[in-house]
DNA sequence: TTTTATTCTAGAATATTATTCTAATGGAGT
DNA sequence: ACTCCATTAGAATAATATTCTAGAATAAAA
């Protein structure tokens, strides 16, 4: 019990004062590491080494090196939970319910994700290449965290599709349209195959992300 | 010197015939340790099971774990590339040069991907994993491999561009734009999070692709 | 405040795995 | 048959992850 791999949380829980900021502190050295050398690249020494704490700590915190590294990919799930919400959260609620309305919801998601991940690109990076990682118990976290941005299209948008101003399409089909265009240029971006930096292109995807799903 | 990753291969050089042989045979066997237990989690100690061999020869043929990995990637490269080059080549060249041409060529595109990924599942999620593994010389080699991609794009495009039918965006965006969605589909549907095969959407995103970059 | 229980930290000991090394083996060319 | 060189084998070594035992810090109870 008392698991909580949130980066930021405010002071909740009694219990997790002095060992939760340390575990937290654990999480952003080591996200350093994996960073800079990737997950096989940094070995448990680098770890131990950046967090001035022994191996015995890191092992009782978390079982092994696994769980690091997935401890590391949710923390930056959650922190991008953060701002998605924030984001939609600004959206008002359901308002004139035109065509103008729903590409005002459309740029929201598009530009959750292109912000995010160009302010915080490198721990963007890892969670890009991490999402497999996660396995078991973790997942139900994993799709809590998520939620945001797959209740958001099942519910904002489908008054939307009622009134046939979005394709009636399935959720998982909306969701590729509207965000695979970033995930593939910010990936390559990312590792250094573009040049162009992902923000410059925040009106272009969010307009074509429109494009794509708007009933023609 | 004679490197050759390629899984199939017309009998060129005539070094190739046996040891190239055994080289092939081992990618494929450490495809299968690879996708059944991660690259991290399959040890050497397996692929000389899988391939029956020695430690010895596998280093022989490729310097470290790493470099089996690489070439595993490389090769799925190599095998997805044939079948563009072959979906493109079935495009013709130069015809009327209208919307509708457009976006039949938009559509190979698609269509190439999302064949592929259908076909090789395993191997697709594979690659889709290890993009970043790939480093130094090899980037030089794997760059010659995606050309089909990016040349298309580049070269049949423009005139659609200049044309206006086809939007003026950086050659990157234009890829991201038409492939992302399949790309993010697929990944989500390869981790056994979609229920739904990626080939059902097939047309969906070809429309999609479409739409977001043709001139409104 | 003292006692007790519990969590946490440390680092040596162990186990697992990647890599190197030296000696055979086998086949192609002579 | 002999030589050469690529290949194979598997033991030896090195690097790394994980476990284990004991002790320190902290919290809880008395």
């Amino acid at each position: 019990m008392n698991e909580k791999n949130g980066l930021e949380e405010g002071p909740t829980h009694k219990a997790s004062s002095r060992s939760e900021q340390k575990k937290q502190q654990i999480l952003l050295n080591a996200l350093e590491c994996f960073v800079l050398h990737g997950v096989e690249g940094t070995t448990i020494d680098m770890i131990r080494e950046a967090t001035q704490t022994s191996v015995g700590s890191l092992y009782h915190h978390f079982g092994n090196k696994d769980a690091i590294a997935s401890a590391v990919f949710i923390a930056g799930l959650r922190d991008f939970g953060q701002l998605l919400k924030q984001y939609l959260n600004e959206l008002g609620q359901d308002d004139a319910m035109n065509e103008d309305q729903a590409y005002v919801g459309v740029k929201a998601l598009v530009y959750a994700n292109v912000d995010w991940i160009s302010t915080q690109p490198q721990w963007a990076n890892y969670v890009f290449q991490h999402r497999s990682r996660v396995k078991g118990v973790h997942e139900n976290k994993l799709s809590g965290d998520m939620n945001h941005f797959n209740n958001f299209i099942n519910n904002w948008f489908s008054p939307y599709i009622e009134q046939n101003l979005i394709q009636d399409l399935p959720q998982e089909v909306l969701a590729s349209l509207v965000i695979g265009p970033v995930h593939t240029y910010a990936r390559h971006w990312l590792a250094g195959r573009y040049e162009v930096s992902l923000k410059e292109h925040r009106e272009v995807f969010a307009e074509a992300a429109w494009q794509a799903i708007k009933v023609a």
